[in-house]
DNA sequence: TAAATATAGTAAAAGGTTTTACTATATTTA
DNA sequence: TAAATATAGTAAAACCTTTTACTATATTTA
């Protein structure tokens, strides 16, 4: 229950002055040795540990950066979060996060809810329609660094892997292993991620005369549950017995993906060849290894980071045209073995 | 780059004092209905939002909730922090999070920069020899709940699964199956949630009168990379050809474990039936399914997070002793199919 | 009608820090 | 020796809010 230590109570124990304390411990002003020790000695003896409103207040400083992702629990989410963490920390600053579950009106809320100036910049997860809350920001000068997507037009920093880049490989790796009748599982939700993936998957068919076919395409509802999803999935395999090869463009679409294929008790990659957006264990455990396109997680996160660090050190050089699309790889398994 | 407005500003504008203008903001004092419209009305107009940082620093609450875990970007952790984001933000609080893989010195650096009275509570996964930081807190007034794990002899209210009993389950399953020579394999590192998971793996076969043999467990190195751990678990099943079950302690584990069986060619449950701690997509997954111990995520979070903010919003009450072991699920696959 | 009470509002202090502009010595320079 | 400059330190304002103790009317009560 003891109060906690302040500037004043180290003035009054040192006989100086709370402007002395406070050059000492900033290392600012023109103290003499002396008694920069003995302030220095008797801090750290009580303990002393500033108080963070009290310097938020005065310099509007709050050495917090604000992390809006999709959804803190989420694999590729919790990798960034993870390694921006650790870089920020080395910088001084921790992170608040928060989840929008690609919820338009949750995400007005939780920008509103950070920019209370209780936190210096953000690193945001786009999201179609939240575009003037994110402008709001910067003109309220905080940099914001947007990760894994962008806002198409605007002029705002952004660093996501090369989407469009990535799903061509992927769709070139199943030509060139003699798959040619390709579907493509996506979302049915207004991300420029996912539109540039399947704009990735039409490219590569027409750089290769394959005729695109509308219904080889399927887009789940956004939220669907789980069980329906494979339902949906299945349908989808059914009806389109044509395709012997399929894209799925995210993480968890690929494991639904092959909970489908498990049911109808399809053999990949023999009946149907596998390729699924976002590495994980399953993918490399799972017989007979399923091909994937492995997201540079490291090294989005450490540049968003990266940009918005110098940004809140330096706020001088303009870094709104800094826009990084960083290339994938490609994993391949057995589930694209030549046909 | 427009100047936030402050109350004062809003008092201004509305030829008001600024006490007045505060009362009415904050529902207090006794002000008419006019004036009270009238600053509102102004108030919403110019967008004002309080300077977190002069309330905080007037009442000493932040509204922010500290959050230290092992690693925010694993599957469990994550889970919890998805939860306790969601649950924080209906009071209005929001998290900061940190992860300490594991490294006191990184937990002890951690609950220190968090302690600067930037937050009013913390969630904080246990470390052996983080005690007396962690009292520290407490008798600092800051509420602490622990997730995950306790301090033995501590009486710090925690919230986790009940380690032993799901071991207990476990081995059980594998006894009633007819699996009577099960290894199991764990963590070398001072975790109370593993050694009650050991503690729950010598009491059954103890009381099923089965001898405990030394051999037949495995502790693996702590900081072994992924390759080696599979290297030593191989190991560690050749040198052990008697076993015919084996249980991982952990997710992690589990998932290695698969590894090494599947480069041994070994069939699973024939030549070993599997059970691991912490269930996940790919054991569901996985010919011919994983049987494993699925951890109530969002009771775990959801009770710790309701503890801390009670505890917050009233901290008459002692909730000292509030120390919730909560039952986990058994999900049997194929993994432990009757021998 | 005088006293008591209710109503509506305000001045000012406090919370802990940073920072500007300043003072009082001591030392150097011309 | 007088003036200039360097050295070491400080007083006080500012950041924005909450809250206590108070005032000035208006209304009610006896």
């Amino acid at each position: 229950m003891k109060k906690t230590v302040s500037i004043k109570d180290i003035a009054k124990l040192t006989d100086s002055s709370i402007t002395t304390v406070s050059f000492v411990l900033n290392g600012k002003g023109r103290i003499s040795e002396a008694t920069r020790k003995k302030i220095l000695d008797v801090a750290e003896k009580n303990g002393y540990q500033a108080n963070r409103m009290a310097v938020g207040l005065r310099t509007g400083v709050s050495k917090v950066i604000g992390l809006v992702v999709e959804n803190i629990g989420g694999h590729f989410f919790g990798a960034l979060a993870k390694v921006i963490e650790e870089e920020a920390e080395k910088h001084g600053y921790r992170i608040i996060y928060c989840s929008t579950n690609n919820d338009i009106q949750k995400g007005r809320e939780v920008i509103k809810m950070l920019s209370q100036q209780l936190v210096d910049g953000y690193i945001i997860t786009p999201l179609k329609g939240l575009e003037d809350e994110v402008l709001a920001l910067t003109t309220n000068n905080k940099p914001v660094v947007l990760i894994d997507g962008y806002f198409p037009g605007l002029n705002i920093p952004h660093v996501l892997v090369d989407n469009t880049g990535s799903v061509v490989n992927g769709i070139n790796c199943f030509i060139k292993e003699g798959y040619k009748k390709i579907g493509f599982v996506t979302v049915d939700i207004e991300l420029v991620q996912l539109t540039e993936r399947l704009q990735g998957y039409s490219d590569t068919l027409k750089q290769n005369n394959i005729k695109e076919v509308k219904k080889n395409i399927l887009k789940l509802p956004f939220d669907i549950d789980k069980y329906n999803a494979v339902e949906v999935i299945k349908n989808y395999i059914l009806k389109n017995k044509n395709l012997d090869a399929i894209f799925f463009a995210t993480n968890y679409l690929g494991i639904l993906g092959l909970q489908a294929l498990k049911e109808l008790k399809l053999s990949i990659p023999d009946d149907i060849a596998v390729i699924s957006f976002d590495d994980n264990e399953l993918f490399d455990l799972y017989p007979p290894g399923i091909t994937s396109i492995k997201q540079p997680t490291y090294e989005i996160a450490k540049s968003a980071i990266d940009i918005l660090l110098s940004q809140l050190m330096d706020n001088k050089t303009d870094i709104s045209d800094l826009k990084l699309q960083i290339p994938s790889t490609i994993i391949e398994r057995g589930s694209t073995r030549a046909k």
